[in-house]
RNA sequence: GGGCCUUUAGCUCAGCUGGUAGAGCGCGUCCUUCGCAUGGACGAGGUCACGGGUUCGAGUCCCGUAAGGUCCA
């Protein structure tokens, strides 16, 4: 079976088990702070789990794409160093959500496994919880029992709380897990050591292929387990294991998922896969890496240096890393591979085909640019290498490397074996781990657990599209404390905030109950959950409030956001269809607006795209909100969706016009009602991406006036009405006077040196050449500079310019062992309330007494 | 969000503890050549990111701002 063949049947069997097939969910994730990457196939049913939301089906099946690289679940270092970890991998799932529990759960699973992918039942285990006397719980018995109806016990295991107890996190869902097991070594090596000795033991050939998680506990933050209302059932099967036992291959790498792609890249680099250790793992790690940003950028996420882009840029500089070192690639070259996996699974996942374009300019950009990087720190590493002494490289300078310029520790101890010597890497990690210490630190939240008021398993009704108050009642709140700095979380049944999302700031307002106001001053939202903050609780929590939202603040977010609306169907009518929003902010001040595009938006462009957004606001055209419409029907007519959003079945579509998009953000009731619009920036923010800043309304036209302004001031000062002109003229004047000046200053420092060699006068043997004038400091120091040329000459000069007093003493170089300027000149000076210094043989100093001058030029003259 | 680094000629960068702003490439003119490549000479080109401060004096030290880079969360 090919690996699409395994991934339609995984799907066709559960369906035929009456489950609701769902799409994968983007491999990005907003609302949820705890989480950057979809790390399993149950996240985007979470909601369900925490009983913020009721299931649509109870029973539901999927391939989710999921990515891991940090947290507990993985380490980015290992992927490609075996032949089993990924970081992008698929997780075939199925769920109950309150229907069919362990009995099912595990029938369904055996009999997926070996009557559709005939799987040698000789070769499985099955791992239960044994119980954790610390938790509370008891051995799993029941899911033994099952069990036992398909495996001889000898071939059932106990697993401790690490291996068959799966939680989500440090708080929440959890519950005990029965884990599916297989034995895929040759039948000799099987003989030798029973494969039972050898589960959970990492080997790679004998592995977990399935685990079958049941959720019965929810987990709070006391750390004690509390059960839960309603039992779910959630599975997941990573899809490349399960292809590499039905496919019988030693390794995930050698599937079809991942063959196609490393004989790519071998052929392209000349190394066949197999010849050597280290490029082995290194066509591994870039295979693997290839997908992985591949997947996330078409899901929206681009590289970037903070948070979830950052995860992404680090993938990919780990790919070129070991390109550049181990496959011999000093140019760009995974971008070149971006089409060849488009091919291979732009089918299954049709937004890799609709954002190839962007995706390959984005990757050449970052390969571009981190092999500079590499470049300089090879450079700094070279330099380093030429000063210091012994055999060690200091830690502290391969952390600075590493911490400052992006240069890879690995990449320094390869490059210091090369020249015999090692670094320390104690210094390093101790460089590494202050540093997380200081950010650990700072971005300590201590987040307490809910107090719930209320018991409500819907989401808070949001009642904001169409009034902007309502009465309310407190649900649950929790208190949050960040540095030192403690806020209030509040959850109502129903409310008029729009919680910030889609790039729509949350509400404003207050919560009042007649007796007390308390200010909200955000609103986000959290797995589906409309959080208000607040500085403080009010005193009575259980009666009604009167939630309020600031209404003139809404009002002009509202306005920005139909803008920005308008803003992206005129672009899209100027620049082309490829543009694709990649971000957007809108709040009550301005708008802004990220999108893809090859190159900079010209002048004129920008000037096309306002008059059209004017011209759309001028028609004053009236808000069409069509709610609950299917999605298929409402991309039919033409709405602009966003790639990496997960809409339901049901959306919202947002019409101004021939404007459509899918949006839950609020907008004004007619374009009239934003008045002026005008864009403020234009600029790049990653590769083909440019960024829009844009206001509108009241805060457009103050711009026009401070142009305005700044124009008539201008005139006024220039005493024109060819402003332009005049400054050009003016900048032109500007050079040509500042070269009549320096000619006319190296004339006059030519004429005072002439008069001064004239008037040298002999001192202890030595020519002194002394003066007091009113030149300035530089034309002083250029005329000693020039005099002390001469042999056997003291040069003391002393001058008031512009009211203050100057001193230079200058030795010709004959002199320079027996006459210091710099000592010379600073006992002068206080004859002037000054100080100098200088080099050996040329020293100045200033002051502040004027009258001192020819003290300070006797002074030095006394000292010969 | 928290650290660290960078910002100097069109480009790539140097500028040590404050004391005359530099190099290479590129550009212009001239010489060398039948012509080109090359080589040589001369030259143009700088608000040292911005704003404060310390100092007689700041590219250099201190504080702040901005842009970019980088690591950590």
């Amino acid at each position: 079976m090919t690996s699409a063949e395994i991934r339609d049947a995984f799907l066709r069997f559960f369906e035929s088990k009456s489950h609701f097939i769902v799409p994968s969910a983007p491999m990005v994730i907003k609302n949820d702070p705890t989480l950057m990457f979809t790390n399993a196939g149950m996240n985007q049913f979470k909601d369900i789990f925490l009983g913020n939301n009721k299931a649509e089906h109870p029973r539901v099946a999927d391939s989710q794409k999921c990515l891991r690289v940090s947290g507990k679940h993985n380490d980015l270092e290992e992927v490609g160093r075996d032949t089993y970890h990924h970081t992008m991998f698929e997780m075939l799932g199925n769920w109950s959500f309150g229907d069919y529990f362990k009995k099912e759960a595990i029938a369904y699973a055996w009999e997926f496994l070996t009557d559709v992918m005939k799987l040698d039942k000789e070769r499985l285990y099955a791992t239960v919880f044994q119980g954790d006397e610390k938790d509370g719980t008891t051995f799993d018995q029941e899911a033994y029992d099952f069990w036992k109806a398909y495996l001889p016990e000898e071939r059932i295991l106990k697993g401790n709380k690490k291996d068959n107890f799966w939680e989500m996190g440090d708080t929440g869902p959890c519950g005990p897990c029965s884990e599916i097991h297989i034995d895929l070594r040759d039948d000799s090596e099987r003989a030798q050591v029973p494969g039972r000795e050898l589960v959970n033991k990492d080997n790679p050939l004998v592995i977990e292929i399935w685990n079958l998680v049941f959720m019965q506990y929810n987990r709070i933050a006391s750390g004690e387990l509390k059960p839960l209302s309603n039992k779910h059932v959630d599975t997941g099967m990573g899809f490349e294991r399960l292809c590499m036992a039905v496919q019988n291959k030693k390794s995930n790498y050698d599937t079809d998922v991942f063959q196609p792609i490393i004989q790519k890249i071998a052929a392209k680099s000349g190394i066949a896969y197999g010849a050597h250790r280290d490029s082995d793992i290194a066509l591994r790690v870039v295979a693997d890496h290839l997908r992985a940003v591949t997947f996330a950028i078409a899901d929206g996420q681009l590289p970037s240096n903070t948070g979830a882009g950052y995860v992404i840029r680090r993938i990919l500089r780990r790919a070129i890393r070991y390109g550049f070192t181990f496959l011999d690639f000093k140019e760009p070259f995974i971008c070149t591979l971006v089409p060849d996996l488009v091919a291979q699974m732009g089918h299954q996942f049709p937004e890799l085909k609709a954002q190839q374009n962007l995706i390959e300019k984005v990757v050449r950009e970052e390969e571009a640019s981190f092999l500079k990087t590499l470049d300089s720190g090879i450079a700094k590493f070279e330099n380093y290498c030429a000063k210091m002494q012994g055999t060690v490289v200091d830690g502290d300078f391969a952390f600075e490397l590493f911490d400052t310029f992006g240069f890879p520790i690995d990449l320094t101890q390869l490059i210091a074996a090369e020249k015999n010597l090692t670094v320390d890497m104690e210094g390093f990690q101790r460089g590494l781990q202050q540093q997380k210490e200081r950010s650990r630190k700072d971005a300590a939240v201590n987040t307490d657990d809910w107090v719930e008021l209320i018991a409500q398993d819907t989401p808070t009704r949001f009642l904001g599209y169409h009034q902007l108050e309502c009465e309310c009642r407190i649900v649950k709140y929790r208190s949050v404390t960040a540095k030192n700095k403690t806020f209030f979380q509040i959850v109502l049944d129903q409310t008029p905030f729009y919680a910030e999302s889609g790039g729509q700031v949350g509400d404003t307002g207050v919560l009042d109950n007649g007796s007390e106001t308390v200010s909200i001053y955000n609103t986000t939202k959290e797995n589906n959950l409309t959080i208000h903050f607040a500085n403080k609780l009010p005193a009575n929590l259980e009666v009604a409030f009167i939630a309020k939202v600031d209404a003139a603040k809404r009002q002009l977010t509202a306005n920005n956001h139909s803008a920005t609306h308008l803003l992206d169907h005129a672009l899209r009518h100027i620049l082309g269809t490829h543009v694709e929003q990649k971000g957007s902010l809108v709040t009550s001040e301005r708008l802004r607006f990220d999108f893809s595009h090859f190159s900079k938006v010209t002048d004129e462009e920008i000037i096309q795209v306002e008059r059209m957004v004017n011209s759309l606001i001028r028609s004053n055209l009236p808000l069409q909100e069509h709610v609950d419409v299917p999605i298929e029907e409402a991309k039919a007519k033409g709405a602009i969706a966003l790639f990496g959003e997960k809409y339901g079945n049901l959306v919202r579509v947002i019409q101004f016009g021939d404007a459509v998009e899918l949006c839950g953000g609020t907008h004004t009731s007619a374009t009239g009602n934003i008045g002026l619009f005008k864009i403020v920036s234009e600029g790049a923010i990653a590769a083909g991406v440019r960024r829009i800043e844009a206001v509108t309304g009241q805060a457009a036209e103050d711009i026009l006036y401070d142009y305005q302004d700044q124009i008539r001031k201008g005139k006024e000062m220039l005493n024109t009405s060819n402003m332009l002109q005049a400054i050009q003229k003016m900048s032109d004047d500007n050079l040509q006077y500042r070269h009549k000046i320096e000619e006319f200053e190296k004339q006059q420092t030519m004429a005072f040196c002439k008069e001064l060699a004239n008037e040298a006068e002999t001192v202890n043997g030595v020519q002194v050449l002394k003066k007091i004038t009113t030149l300035s400091p530089d034309i002083l120091r250029q005329a000693a500079y020039t005099l002390r040329g001469e042999p056997g000459r003291v040069i003391v000069l002393g001058s008031v310019f512009e009211g203050k007093p100057n001193l230079v003493v200058a030795v010709s170089d004959d002199l320079a062992g027996k006459y210091n300027a710099p000592q010379m000149v600073r006992a002068a000076g206080k004859h002037i309330q000054g100080g100098g210094g200088g080099q050996p043989t040329l020293a100045m100093a200033g002051g502040k007494n004027a009258a001192g001058v020819p003290d300070a030029v006797n002074e030095v003259i006394g000292m010969l």
